[in-house]
DNA sequence: GTCGTTAAAATTGTTGACAATATTGGTCAC
DNA sequence: GTGACCAATATTGTCAACAATTTTAACGAC
């Protein structure tokens, strides 16, 4: 087995690297964990393994059978739809939160971010450049919610979508509607509609929900 | 140390034990929780007693700080804020989800229950009857939602702000409005009115909150 | 009495070994 | 060849012992 390179890997990082796999689909749904595997991977007991898995397990991450190991969580289609229905409530009242707590002028970078200069962005096809717009929304908007909680139900049901979220950029004409989702969505932030804001975002999470059922079996 | 009666603790059963000890406040908020001493009680080895913490602790239940043990999360105030920013957001989608997926006469019975009859539970202020009928309201639009996900996170809030319900049930008039609310509230879902149900139960929540800030010193 | 120092005790962190269970592979009857 | 049975192997479940760290207690200087 590979010894890691990287130092100290304290309990908390051990299942950050593990998450980080499994989320990269490094580690595809469906694979089988082995714990000494991991262990001697990792260069730690089995114990250590052990709280991993259960942290993960409580995440959603992986799946653990009594006796017979864990594998890592296949996502089905019916699963997919209550991770929609549920970041569809809570995106929307980040949305609301952010807009409600934070001066206007905080969302003047990121309309400069979709404005424009996104034109060119979505002509090269540039889903990198794409993906990190909207990551950086996220992150701001989180950030303005100030609200901790939201940010770690958040961050987990993003965990367990990333993939997905990704590969349906690659659908023709999802980034284009997806980026002017987003202008109108900053639109209502920046004149302080915070209700406006939390309907569009609303809008456009299901909006995306049903670009993935059109072109679900190109998808999973 | 006092041993279990109940016979074989699983995995998940110590995790349950625990989670019912902190929710009641048997345990209260602050508390030292020993490895050593939970592990004699419940007849195990410390190795469980760890893994069901790394569990507790991502569920929000208790804090771990390194070497130096674990405690039930003490609940601040601004802590309290957020899980009631994150409640409104997905109760209201609950109430959403439940009337948009099943039929209207679904909600006949708990219409039944919050009917006149509740008059005279106010009036014995039987706080018992009540918060069964609350939490009878909750696990009918739960089911009817159809969404495990929604469904573990609500009970995971809950979990953690259970106490504070119960509390705030006492105060004057909570309980006579909260009635009045959940009236409202059904007969919209019964009217098959998804948006004002949501609007009604986000309030509903929200009007939970003001209480709560009102009486903040007495709750607390 | 108070503060700082130091040793003892208590508690958490980690591990390797053993037990229980499930999987695999082979053998035999048909 | 196919299926049932059984041994061998691999994997997970559990534990008790040891190491590292923190907390407690005792002691002495001022």
């Amino acid at each position: 087995m590979i010894e890691l390179a990287s130092a100290d890997l304290g309990a908390e990082r051990l299942v950050g690297e593990l998450r980080q796999r499994i989320v990269n689909h490094e580690l595809p749904p469906g694979s089988r964990l082995r714990e000494q595997d991991l262990a001697d991977e990792f260069g730690v007991s089995r114990a250590r393994i052990r709280e991993a898995f259960g942290i993960l397990e409580e995440r959603g991450l992986i799946e653990r059978i009594p006796n017979r190991g864990a594998i890592v969580t296949r996502l089905e289609v019916d699963k997919i739809k209550e991770l929609f229905e549920v970041r569809e409530a809570l995106e929307a009242q980040m949305v609301r939160l952010a807009v409600e707590k934070a001066p206007p002028e905080t969302w003047d970078d990121l309309i400069e971010l979709f404005g424009p200069s996104m034109e060119d962005t979505l002509a090269r096809n540039d889903f990198d450049a794409y993906a990190q717009a909207n990551y950086q929304f996220r992150r701001q908007c989180v950030a303005a919610a100030d609200n901790e909680v939201l940010s770690n139900l958040l961050d987990s049901l993003y965990d367990r979508t990333q993939v997905l979220i990704r590969r349906l950029i690659l659908v023709p004409g999802r980034m284009q509607e997806g980026m002017r989702q987003h202008r109108e969505i900053l639109a209502a932030m920046r004149a302080g509609k915070a209700e406006e804001a939390e309907r569009l975002k609303r809008a456009n999470i299901r909006s995306a929900r049903d670009w993935f059922n059109d072109y679900q079996k190109y998808l999973l």
